[in-house]
DNA sequence: TTGTACGCGTTATCAG
DNA sequence: CTGATAACGCGTACAA
């Protein structure tokens, strides 16, 4: 690799001189950044970003701390925010926390070991030290802290209208799958569903889950029917979670949607390939890692942010795990 | 963020005598040793790692260029090599590369302008400049390169037994899906499946397909059935196609698998959820990334290769989407 | 308009 | 056993 040095030498100049141009910075004489140029194109010199990042304290990286990116959800967040951080010459330190404090905590020190400008987490534990400590802008990233940088999409909307079309579609015993106590969107969802429900004086059932793995929610699933066998209506924490319900239903021998009817969360591509296709509630993975990343490079930037938490809509996506409305006048 | 220099005079020593006790290398007394490890702990101080990459002239940071997260076959291969380079104190710089060259350069760019000290790449390109001209060890994992270390499955054999299976559950006239030519292993497992139809002498249709997203996939589908609607079996590229393929077959009423067999390629978590679940070819794609990890961590580490080349087996897994074959004596 | 020299935080060499 | 100090590659005062 050829060094600043090497460039210099080659072009006859200085190398703060081959620094100016680089960094367009300064005058330089139009005849010299000619020959500097020419020096780099032959080198094929590119600048070593470590040497950079030592002087400045500070690189072009930034961290991005995922729970699990075999959860289908993730990778959608996450080519979200690399897109966006690409297209503004930012790179990533990818890790996965499982949910671990341990392993976060970890990475988070290998981000700021590497010089890291800035962090994107989608964390239950926005609240520790490891977060507060931090001098280095963090957006969380799905998993919301109050009063920090976040994106996050509106998870208590979310579970008020799978609740709402749910009833509107004839459901009466209607079990809510709570999903994992320590994931704040999680209960979001929740509660807005048992708003609803509450409100309308509908009974429902909960059922609680720790984690979002596959296997564990046929677990659940199996529970869920042996326990309240009458539900007519599952409205589940996530996608994955629905889908198992959906699979437990129908080796049951029940109809969906017309013995249960099932709603999900997130939609993830397997949601609209799955027979029935899957009815859920939206969230714009994607868009929530482009403005997750997006939110981190103002905050870099330290531009005024008027907004330093973004809530994202929630559609609903109605497929066929529920039934048609009628279309009254 | 305290420096060596901050432990070195809190502890009332030369900051020599503090690198050496961090790289435990050298004489150092057992007492100074202990003032030193006291002073480390409060200021909670972990060394610059952009700092030590710098003198090195190497990191602890390695590239992994995927075509895409959000093809579910790649974050199974991403958290393979995660963990096993986690494990290893490796951290991880991410990169899509959407198949385009330009975006490849770019990034294997910087990860050498990071100081990465190994790559793993998911390319069609592994031929270009960018890889060769590279002083760093490259691991190629899933598309392959002669020669080099490489990390895939056997698509081949994949590919015959595809065939093979569904020969022997009585499809006559099969299609074979081909996958985008620049792809090699889905040019490896079309090549299988080809060759044992062709030694059979039976009849096969071939569709070109030139990518392996959804959408797309479900262009390819109609137009299969269009061409050829007496296909009574389809190998697909992959198994996000097999799954378009399979959605269309249902569409137009035929019965899967009576009336048309189909068989994907890959198992990712979806092809089992599907209604009927989908008979696939596995690839162990969460052990290839580790795999791909392991050799390219002793490649770093110079340690005696035997085999630069990694093949893993590839498994039919039987579901719905083929006949039972009957159990004769 | 250009060059010299120092510092970023570490490691390694070489005296002591 | 320990301490100065050069060097890694770059950016920037400051001088020229």
């Amino acid at each position: 690799m050829a060094t600043i040095k090497d460039v210099a030498k080659h072009a006859g100049v200085s190398v703060a001189t081959v620094s100016r141009v680089l960094n367009e910075i300064g005058y330089v004489h139009e005849d010299t950044r000619k020959k500097v140029e020419a020096a780099i194109g032959e080198l094929q010199y590119t600048p070593n970003e470590v040497a950079r990042s030592l002087y400045k304290r500070k690189s072009r990286l930034i961290g991005l701390l995922l729970p699990d990116i075999t959860n289908p959800f993730f990778p959608e967040l996450a080519r979200g925010v690399e897109d966006e951080m690409h297209e503004n010459d930012f790179r990533i330190i990818i890790g996965n926390s499982d949910e671990n404090i341990k392993k976060e905590k970890e990475y988070i020190q290998t981000f700021v070991q590497n010089n890291v400008v800035g962090a994107i987490a989608s964390t239950n534990h926005p609240d520790t030290d490891t977060y507060r400590k931090l001098n280095i802008p963090v957006v969380f990233l799905d998993r919301t802290a109050d009063n920090r940088p976040s994106v996050y999409s509106d998870g208590r909307e979310g579970g008020r209208i799978a609740a709402h079309e749910m009833v509107a579609r004839g459901s009466r015993e209607i079990t809510i799958i709570q999903g994992p106590k320590h994931v704040r969107p999680a209960q979001d969802r929740y509660q807005g569903a048992a708003d609803i429900l509450s409100d309308q004086g509908i009974l429902f059932n909960v059922v609680q889950t720790s984690s979002y793995s596959f296997t564990e929610a046929g677990t659940w699933a199996k529970e869920l029917f042996e326990q309240y066998p009458n539900t007519d209506g599952v409205i589940a924490s996530n996608d994955i979670v629905a889908t198992a319900v959906l699979h437990e239903a129908l080796r049951l021998g029940k109809k969906v949607p017309d013995d249960v009817q099932i709603i999900g969360f997130d939609d993830i591509l397997l949601s609209s390939l799955l027979t029935p296709s899957l009815t859920t509630i939206r969230q714009p993975a994607y868009d929530m890692g482009r403005a997750a990343a997006s939110l981190l490079i103002q905050l870099i930037e330290n531009q005024n942010i008027d907004h330093k938490t973004i809530q994202m809509p929630v559609t609903f996506t109605e497929r066929d795990t529920t039934r048609k409305v009628e279309q009254h006048g």
